[in-house]
Formats: C-alpha cells, sequence, structure tokens
DNA sequence: AGACGGATTTAGAATGATTCTAATTCGTTA
DNA sequence: TAACGAATTAGAATCATTCTAAATCCGTCT
C-alpha cells in the first residue's frame, strides 16, 4: 500500500470513526482494498480481497462497509444496470470516468482535462440555474480504450475492419 | 401526440426499418409511448401505456424493442442498478439529466446551460485528449428538485429543517 | 475472570429488473 | 391455402443487491 493510499484509508476510517462506527478488521481491509487500486472493483472483487485474509467474510459485510462509507461521503458508486456497481474509494467527489465497452475498464479522467476548477463550482452553477439543491454529479465516457482498439486492429487488420 | 412527437415517431420508424425490422402496431405504441412524455418512463411505465392498446403485450417485447431502438441509436438508456432504467426517446443524442432523490423525477437540463455546441463537440475533444474511441457519453446530475424543496420546507416549517 | 449488551457478521432467503427459452401466433409471399 | 420467417408470449432463469434471523464478537462493568 502506498503512501497515497495510506492517507486515504485514515480518510476513511476517520469518517467511519465520525459516523459513531467501530471499524472492525474486516472493515480495514475492505478499506485498503479500495484504497489500494486504481481498477474501481465491484462488491465481488472487494469480497474476494477481503478473504484473503478473512476467509470467512460475507458477502453482505462488504455491502454493509459500502454502505457506511457512502453515508460517510466516502465512496463513489457507479451503478449499472446490466453488470455489477463499481466504486472509487480513492477519489470521493464526483469527478469524471473513462469506460470501456469492450473490456469494462474504468479509469478516471484528469479534472483539468475540461475545467480546471473541477465538479463543485459546476454543481453550484447547475444549482442555480436550475433551482434544484444538488448534492453531486456523474460523467462518464463510453467507449474503446485505447488497447481494445489495438487489440481490435491486431485482430482485425487494415484500417477498414 | 404533439407534433414534435409525431415527427420524432417518423424518425424512430425509418431507424427500424432500416435496420430491416417491422414496425409492428405494439412497437409503433412503444415509440409513441417514449415519444410523447417528457418523464423519462421505465419499462414497466412504458408496458402499461402500450397495454392499454394490446393488452396481450409482454414486458419482453417492451425490452425487445427498446433493444432495437438502442441498437438504431434512437433511445437513450440511464442505468440505475436500485431501481428501473430509464428511458429517453425523445432526445437519443447524449446530453444531462437533472435527477431528483426524493421523487425520482428525470427531467432534460437545456444543453444550452453549459456550453452551447453540445456534447459531440465534447465527445471529440475528450477522445482526442484520452486515445479512446468515444459513443456517447452520461452526466446527470442528482439533488432535490425544487417542488421536493418546497414539499419539505411546507412540512419541516422553518429554515433550519 | 465472568457476564452483559449492543454492534457486527454470517448464511441463506427474498427481491426485483432484465434476459433467456421454447412454444405459439402473425404477416407475407408463393 | 400452405409455408416460412419474424414477432410475441408466458414463464423460467439469472444475477446483483437487500433483507432476515440467528450467531458471534468486543468492550465495559462488576
Amino acid at each position: 500500500m502506498d503512501k497515497q493510499a495510506a492517507r486515504r484509508v485514515d480518510e476513511m476510517r476517520a469518517a467511519l470513526s465520525e459516523l459513531g462506527v467501530t471499524v472492525t478488521r474486516r472493515r480495514a481491509k475492505t478499506l485498503e482494498a479500495l484504497a489500494s487500486t486504481e481498477r474501481h472493483p465491484s462488491a465481488n472483487e472487494i469480497h474476494a480481497e477481503v478473504r484473503r485474509w478473512h476467509p470467512s467474510t460475507s458477502l453482505a459485510t462488504i455491502y454493509n462497509t459500502i454502505e457506511l462509507l457512502k453515508e460517510a461521503g466516502q465512496i463513489l458508486e457507479l451503478e449499472f444496470s446490466g453488470a455489477a456497481n463499481r466504486y472509487d474509494g480513492r477519489r470521493p467527489r464526483s469527478h469524471p470516468h473513462l469506460i470501456c465497452l469492450e473490456c469494462e475498464a474504468i479509469e478516471d479522467m484528469d479534472d483539468d482535462r475540461e475545467g480546471a476548477d473541477g465538479d463543485s463550482l459546476s454543481l453550484d452553477r447547475v444549482s442555480d440555474a436550475t433551482g434544484y439543491k444538488l448534492v453531486r454529479q456523474r460523467t462518464d465516457y463510453y467507449g474503446v480504450c485505447p488497447s481494445c482498439q489495438a487489440a481490435a486492429a491486431r485482430r482485425g487488420g487494415g484500417a477498414a475492419e
């Protein structure tokens, strides 16, 4: 676990304690799993990771912890209907994602690629314009990632394919 | 069905024919249901509407037609994991939505509220910046709509609530 | 140490949207 | 009318997520 991940785990721990819940060993491992991957894991993937240390852990516990993290504002949930939800525990504030339709990879998009000041300002602006009291936003870009494009080119041959 | 809705139905019809599928009466009603509401209905709601004219229609047929419309690029699917997906058949190109967390209303956000030229340009820009071959985007703003805010104020009394 | 009580966890059942399947019906064309 | 492929149906299957009731854990107090 690198330094950034460790810092993130501390933040999440603190936020959970703030909520009045105890950070058990299972929960701690869940936080670590979330903080130490860029992969935006599903509940199942987190479960598999936590099980490596606490084999009797049940999926319900993972969902339970995710729920608490949501209440604490410490996790971003990316909902999908045809597939499992994916989670971002590294950057809990709303930010855009790139989603590959072929390999299902999800990666963060750098904020500075589109508006510098990020999302909260934009939220405020939209709140003002619409009268909604906004709390978060979701922005996803769907397409084919460079690596899948390369794989397709290798398979298919020419550009016409 | 107003004029705009009728035009939309024609577009969808044409796109489906283009695909080589026949636009049956049930499918036609499905298109109408989609074109004539701002409500972003779920599959169930569309089903209920179509059933008013063709009571034996099965849910599977609705999903089937939605699938075809997706292939034809004539419908926007807003995925949710905890609730039914919602559909936008009036404006099939990517555009932002406002989603009320209390009453589950979904409304279109005017494009000119944020970038005038809309989404395809933005898609191109992001494609260039990231190397992804992007095909669509999703932008949602989550919060409480004005009408639910008013209802809450009425219930709760003062501003402190 | 022992007992208590509340929080946590577990296994499995329940839920609900969506997809699949096999059989039936519909529409068109010969 | 017969025959064919497409469309449709009812119901089963799938699968992520949530719920439930029982068991367990953990800190605290005696």
